[in-house]
DNA sequence: CGGATTGTTCTTCC
DNA sequence: CGGAAGAACAATCC
């Protein structure tokens, strides 16, 4: 479930670790992956380098140093489950299996069963994506076609283009409710479940409700909550519910800091009532019926 | 074993 | 016609 703040800190993450390296062999087990098209997806990344890496919402996309046939991107979306993890060379026995006891700092192999993508750099570090689920992709794409994907995002909430004005103006005119507004990737990029509910909880509003009942003070709140939590995301790595993990492998830390997310039957953090979960915009939602009203 | 899972898109309805 | 809600879809787990 990886939404911004965890595409964030991958896209970091890979700028360091695999920006600018040549690509010298590229590895597509599951056609699907690459939207079908295996061939041209091998052909232009083979020998190339990424020279970019931007992130829209949960989009990133992947600019590469050389165009081929005019295609000079890769569109790359993890969905639920996707894992972009990169590993540096393996020198001499890495993996070594005592008493049943890894000796490594993972508990998982790479490749494994869900690696559907795997791209080795010059200094032979190996960058995998697994997706268990398998509606992740990495899609080739022209710069016209890059620009048409993300003409359909809004505003990044952490971005100067997210104001109180923007804001304020997305509620007008709608009957739908909070939740169903801030997960529209039309509207604000890159909020997710997990984050539409923490905002949610942080602006002492439940999510079900309509936008047009909310106070002025409600709205605010919520406008000053979203880049907040963000933010406090990002820094301790995002959040690991299930499957998301970083490009190491390693867990996010913003687990430890949820407030109502995954916490249905618990007791809230602020006011001790036990946290409902409920539906709502057809997702699972969590809320406090105390703190949120 | 079927219901739950989520981001996105498609379909239907008002 | 447009917005909103719900279904569909991807695939797998429990």
């Amino acid at each position: 479930m990886p939404e911004l703040p965890e595409v964030e800190t991958i896209r970091r993450d890979l700028v360091r670790k695999v920006a600018n390296k040549k690509i010298v062999h590229v590895d597509v087990r599951q056609a699907k992956a690459v939207a079908g098209m295996k061939t041209k997806f091998v052909h232009l990344l083979t020998g190339n380098r990424i020279r970019a890496i931007e992130r829209r919402g949960k989009l990133m996309l992947w600019r590469l140093a050389l165009p081929r046939q005019g295609i000079d991107t890769a569109l790359v979306h993890l969905k639920m489950t996707g894992q972009l993890i990169y590993e540096k060379k393996r020198d001499g026995i890495v993996e070594v299996v005592a008493g049943g006891h890894r000796l490594t700092e993972r508990d998982f192999d790479l490749p494994n069963s869900h690696t559907q993508v795997i791209l080795t750099f010059g200094d032979m570090g190996k960058l995998f994506f697994n997706d268990l689920r398998r509606f992740g992709y990495m899609k080739p794409a022209t710069a016209a076609q890059a620009e048409a994907a993300l003409d359909k995002f809004g505003p990044e909430p952490l971005g100067k283009d997210f104001t109180w004005q923007y804001f304020q103006e997305i509620f007008f005119g709608k009957k739908t409710s909070v939740k169903a507004l801030l997960l529209n990737q039309e509207l604000i990029a890159g909020l997710g479940n997990i984050y539409v509910d923490e905002a949610c909880f942080c602006a002492g509003v439940r999510p079900e409700r309509r936008v047009g009942l909310l106070t002025p003070t409600e709205r605010r709140k919520l406008f000053l909550c979203i880049p907040r939590i963000l933010k406090n995301a990002i820094k301790h790595r995002g959040t690991t519910f299930k499957d998301y993990l970083d490009s190491e492998g390693k867990r996010g830390n913003y687990s430890d800091f949820l407030m109502v997310f995954d916490r249905d039957g618990q007791s809230c953090r602020r006011c001790g009532t036990v946290i409902k979960k409920t539906r709502a915009a057809g997702r699972g939602t969590h809320f406090c019926p105390t703190c949120q009203r």
